[in-house]
DNA sequence: GTTAATTAGTGTCTTTTAGTCACTAAACTG
DNA sequence: CAGTTTAGTGACTAAAAGACACTAATTAAC
């Protein structure tokens, strides 16, 4: 926007207009700053988390988080910086996303002082299956190993607490629901959450909760595989908003 | 750190050290990034934030949040910004902090598209009352009053999720007890969770719990006003990672 | 002093909600 | 058609918060 050239020299008492006109904050000496996302999805009753191949240096070819720059145009929010880059590798725009947090250090990039914010989305595998599946540079890995790779940046660590919040929102919210399928079974719910806290729920207790808050709507419609039909249920609209006033057990 | 002119055209599979000496990302069409914090603390009954006075342009003479730029010299980490602008306006570095969020946006500064990394921290008053009674550009203001007055940028929108965030922890936690003085009481303690959550507690349920989980620790001393002498208690170390498997009734 | 008002701290019963686990029955498998 | 798997429910137990009366220690009032 404003990006006239220095003029106004005693900056004592000038006006906001003039102060506004000499202002150009780019030349400063101030940190980078960069957006990154923690998608997962649920799949094959794995938690899996998208990663993109870095290809611009530092650490090019090394594995990470999607993710970039502020494009002050394009852009109206920080949100929407995200969703673009999520978009750029999936093709579409995930049902759940939140901001994680922010990551700030004069080490966590070697060229300079560095910030990013991290968010952290939820897709189901299969509204982007299509797309990665076209292009080399980004794949879904399994949560449980993916601290095994050698990750760019500090995105291991991210990754930690993009886990880490999302254990936690199993133990008292729907949230997770929005890596699965549209719809879905209560055992499927279930055992994402099971695969998230890392250990076995009582059944009785998780659908008893979620049923009394009505957080699900029966689609009508029933699948079957190995047993008596399951009921499809879908997500209702504001269920990522509300929160059980008790966890379970951990 | 790099800070070389530009020297490499053919980015296409240059080394990485001449890379990062080519490097210099000031000077890309960026946004703003600071740094705010709403510091709270609880003074005879009532909530209360701390505002400073604006120096400079723009909405220089506007009451805000203190806050400022990371300097990439002093500042290893976001926090040691975050705490170094609070001690400058208090003279202490407050007993808990942590990040609330971040804000990022093209109109939230009239200047540029602008991110603030907003924090939430707690002190009591006796620790900063010395050097800020001092001072004329900061002062506590009432929680419950503060919606009332125009505040630079955003900064009614920034208290009022950190408000929200404190709220919650009142709920499922003990972290409030950083806004009192070392030493305090249990109903001191109460009456601050009932301050942020806006209704009455029952004493019992509050009390067993705390008890329970032994987040506080006697200090051997009593003190008495109007009743029975109470219990003197300090919080314990890491009483502020503990969190309730239940909340209390909202 | 003696009495009243205030209020810290406790005893104990009720209510709510999660944990446990057996049971029914609907589908598929062979 | 018998056996296995598993979706969904009934019903009891356990844990922890809500409710509220009660005791007693201190200050204030006179």
């Amino acid at each position: 926007m404003l990006r006239a050239s220095p003029k106004a020299q005693a900056m004592n008492d000038i006006e906001e207009s003039d102060y506004l006109a000499s202002y150009d904050l780019r030349c400063y000496d101030i940190p980078m700053v960069s957006v990154d996302a923690a998608l997962f999805t649920f799949h094959e009753d794995v938690i899996k988390i998208l990663l993109v191949q870095r290809q611009n240096h530092p650490d090019k070819g090394k594995w990470g988080l999607p993710g970039g720059f502020v494009d002050k145009h394009k852009d109206r929010h920080l949100e929407d910086t995200v969703l673009r880059k999520i978009q750029e590798k999936t093709g579409v725009v995930p049902p759940y996303i939140e901001q994680l947090q922010s990551f700030g250090s004069a080490n966590r990039d070697k060229r300079d002082w560095s910030i990013t914010i991290c968010y952290s989305a939820l897709i189901s595998y299969q509204s982007c299956a299509p797309h990665i599946s076209t292009v080399a540079d980004a794949a879904w890995v399994n949560l449980k190993t993916v601290a095994r790779r050698a990750l760019a940046f500090d995105h291991q660590s991210l990754i930690a607490h993009a886990r880490e919040r999302l254990r936690q929102k199993a133990l008292y919210s729907v949230v997770p629901g929005y890596a699965l399928p549209e719809k879905f079974t209560f055992p499927e719910l279930q055992k994402l959450h099971e695969a998230l806290i890392g250990k076995p729920l009582q059944k009785r207790s998780f659908r008893r909760r979620i049923e009394a808050a009505n957080l699900l709507e029966d689609t009508g419609e029933k699948r079957s595989e190995k047993g008596p039909p399951a009921i499809l249920y879908r997500l209702r609209k504001n269920s990522a908003q509300f929160t059980f006033n008790r966890n379970l057990e951990e």
